[in-house]
RNA sequence: GCCCCCGUAGCCUAGCCCGGUAGGGCGUCAGCCUUGUAAGCUGAAGACCGCGGGUUCGAAUCCCGCCGGGGGCUCCA
């Protein structure tokens, strides 16, 4: 017996006309039928099943009933399909075998309706489109085997090849199926299981999720929320989280960008629909885009970079000489996600990625600046993830051998394993790509980093240069995001926190982008008048610093600077006004059950905070320096 | 988009099964206390029980729809 099981919204059904001699007679209420939030079963009656059909009906009972508790439907047609076998049992048979398969649905409790067998119908079906909504089942009289009509597709479908370089450039091609036996997992340095768990996600699908900890610490830390008047996946900011993704966007900028030798540019937020380069971007994700129409004209939001960056380019004029041409930019991207994937940060419908385009005249230019951007990140990374990211390739097999030993020494240098997916043939504009990846407490891994190799995008979209041959050539183009989305990079930042809480560390932000790096606690009213003096010192070192100068006792004050991840907390009372050495609690070398202490002068200190921000941009606190000025934009309870 | 769960003052929550319009804690504000490394004391204010509809003499409670949030599936230029 085959079955083939709809969970639909709606379904209707009338009968046109006799198909088969041994029809059996119609009442009236049969003629036709009407019904809403019904599983439909399409069942087909095979030769075998007629001998054993009480085994067989069981099964098939059995089959419905786990696929109806699954999706909780309590109404189940049954509608004579003769179409999913080429087996067929002899219509008498089959009638009886369908009256049995009703009445047993309908003993299980089931609200049982069965169309008329062996005539004509026409039927209209609502089917609801979701992974269960189409199954379909085979019935023997022994075994009940699942099919599912939309299978999983293996995340590795359009991949034949996968293979792990490691940091030594040695070479280990991986089988998919048994993955794990691959000696590079037995290696001891903790990366090596980030690398395992990045390829456990990539090869067999992510784990069940668990509860993603940043939505509460995006929240308790005053950084970013949910904006209900909005969008779905449209956050608010609160200074804290602005000035974290400034500081991002700041290293962006003056850290990868400027230094790399991009010019920044700034396009806008609204493309032309009637724009053709505009509409073959926006391909096939045409229902995930934001869109508006005024005055007889179709506009698009932002949706990536690329809208911008193209016709831009497409516009400028420049020739060999110029050569590698670079540019950055800020973009806010807009995405209509489906709502249900919409969680927390992980993935919005509005964010910012930091892009660069790098425009080059042959594959020497373009592999040179390629990697030139792949160490750039690979400091990038490890200023905001360190220890807490692999790397994973995605390409197309013919580049990976042409280009074997430059991806070899391109991983040794870059310091961390990499994970590559192989490709027979080129689905994408690019050629090959790489993904900094981020493996948080929740252990799924987040994008935030990648460059891409694009060979097809200069010639379909007419971005030329003038060789020394007077003619136009096609560019080679790379697409480097530093940052992907900055919102992204705050969920990785939280996450790789929560791992640290997980293993005993207090959690934190990296001291540079800690929106408060130091908080000086008076012991009573009188020392507040110190502190701010400690405070203007550290200022002027470029330190962020607070003063907690509420009328609060000591222990709940220190609580406070501690739920909110302070780095460095310092109690000043008469004592430090006395000696002028303050004892510090450096949170990076603390415990969860034990504070690290160290007695230091303002100077040492203001070197301390310093020295872990080496390099780093820097801006001052975006809300006031007394807490007892600033307000409450999340209240959290106990 | 689909399936499951949730929605009570700024926040966390009791009450919902079995209908009779809400009780606690935190925070806030006022006063006391002048404080030494993760929650000091007292008092006051604060709730269209997510929104809309239905059932009922009566709905936070039961039913339907919507919105928002979480988890899962699927997807991710």
């Amino acid at each position: 017996m085959k079955l083939l099981l709809i969970h639909a919204d709606g379904f209707e059904y009338r009968v046109t006309g006799r198909a088969v001699d041994m029809a059996e007679p119609l009442t009236d209420d049969m003629r036709e039928g009407v019904f809403e939030e019904v599983l439909v079963v399409f069942t087909t009656v095979e030769k075998g099943d007629v001998e054993a059909k009480e085994a067989v009906v069981g099964n098939a009972v059995a089959s419905v009933k786990e696929v109806a508790s699954k999706l909780s439907v309590g109404r189940v047609l049954v509608y004579p399909y003769a179409h999913l076998s080429s087996d067929l049992a002899n219509p008498g048979d089959a009638l009886r075998v369908l009256q049995m398969f009703e009445d047993a649905l309908r003993r299980e409790g089931f609200e049982t309706h069965r169309s008329p067998f062996g005539w004509y119908k026409s039927f209209k079906l609502s089917c609801k489109g979701h992974p269960l909504a189409e199954l379909s089942r085979s019935i023997t009289a022994e075994t009940v085997e699942v099919e599912e009509a939309e299978k999983p597709t293996p995340k590795t479908r359009e991949f034949h090849r996968f293979l792990v370089i490691d940091i030594d450039g040695k070479v280990y091609e991986l089988d998919p199926s048994d993955w794990r036996s691959c000696p590079v997992f037995g290696k001891k340095d903790p990366v090596y299981r980030l690398l395992a768990i990045f390829v456990r996600n990539e090869v067999e699908g992510n784990p069940p999720k668990k509860t993603p900890k940043h939505i509460e610490y995006m929240r308790r830390l005053e950084l970013v929320d949910y904006c209900p008047e909005s969008d779905v996946g449209n956050m608010k900011f609160y200074p804290n989280g602005v000035l974290i993704a400034d500081l991002v966007k700041d290293y962006a900028m003056f850290k990868v960008a400027l230094p790399w030798g991009a010019m920044k540019v700034q396009n806008p937020l609204i493309y032309r629909e009637s724009v053709k380069e505009i509409r073959e971007l926006m391909g096939e994700f045409h229902e995930r885009d934001y869109r508006m129409s005024y005055g007889g004209e179709n506009f698009v939001l932002r949706f990536a970079s690329d809208p911008g960056a193209f016709p831009f380019m497409q516009k400028t004029l420049f020739s060999y000489r110029h050569l590698p041409v670079k540019i950055y930019e800020e973009v806010q991207c807009f995405r209509r996600e489906k709502s249900g994937e919409v969680v927390g940060l992980r993935r919005l419908r509005s964010f910012t990625m930091t892009d660069q385009h790098c425009f080059c005249r042959d594959e020497e230019q373009a592999k040179e600046e390629f990697e030139r951007l792949c160490l750039l990140f690979r400091d990038l990374m490890n200023m905001i993830a360190p220890g807490s990211w692999v790397l994973g390739w995605e390409g197309v097999e013919w580049f990976y051998e042409e280009n074997k030993d430059w991806l070899r020494n391109l991983t040794v240098k870059m310091g961390v394993p990499a994970f590559f997916k192989l490709s027979r043939e080129m689905s994408h504009y690019f050629a090959i790509k790489n993904e900094y990846q981020v493996i948080g407490a929740d252990e799924a891994n987040v994008q935030i980093s990648t460059v891409q190799y694009d060979i097809k995008n200069g010639e379909r979209f007419k971005i030329m240069y003038v060789g020394e041959d007077g003619k136009k050539h096609p560019c080679i183009i790379l697409h480097a995001s530093s940052f992907g989305s900055i919102e992204r990079t705050l969920y990785a930042l939280l996450e790789v926190a929560a791992r640290m809480e997980e293993e005993g560390r207090p959690p934190m932000l990296p001291v540079w982008l800690s929106p408060e790096q130091v908080r000086l606690i008076p012991v009573a009213e009188r020392h507040v008048a110190k502190c701010m003096e400690i405070a203007d010192f550290l200022e002027k070192s470029r330190v962020r610093v607070g003063v907690d100068d509420r009328e609060l006792s000591v222990a709940r004050k220190v609580r406070d600077a501690k739920t909110r991840w302070v780095p460095f907390i310092v109690v000043v009372g008469d004592r430090e006004v006395e000696t002028n050495r303050l004892p510090v609690v450096i949170r990076d070398k603390s415990t969860l059950k034990e504070d690290y202490m160290k007695e230091m002068t303002v100077e040492e200190l203001a070197e301390e905070v310093r020295s872990r921000c080496r390099g780093m941009p820097f801006r001052p606190l975006y809300v006031p320096r007394e807490l007892s000025r600033r307000v409450t934009f999340v209240a959290w309870g106990r």
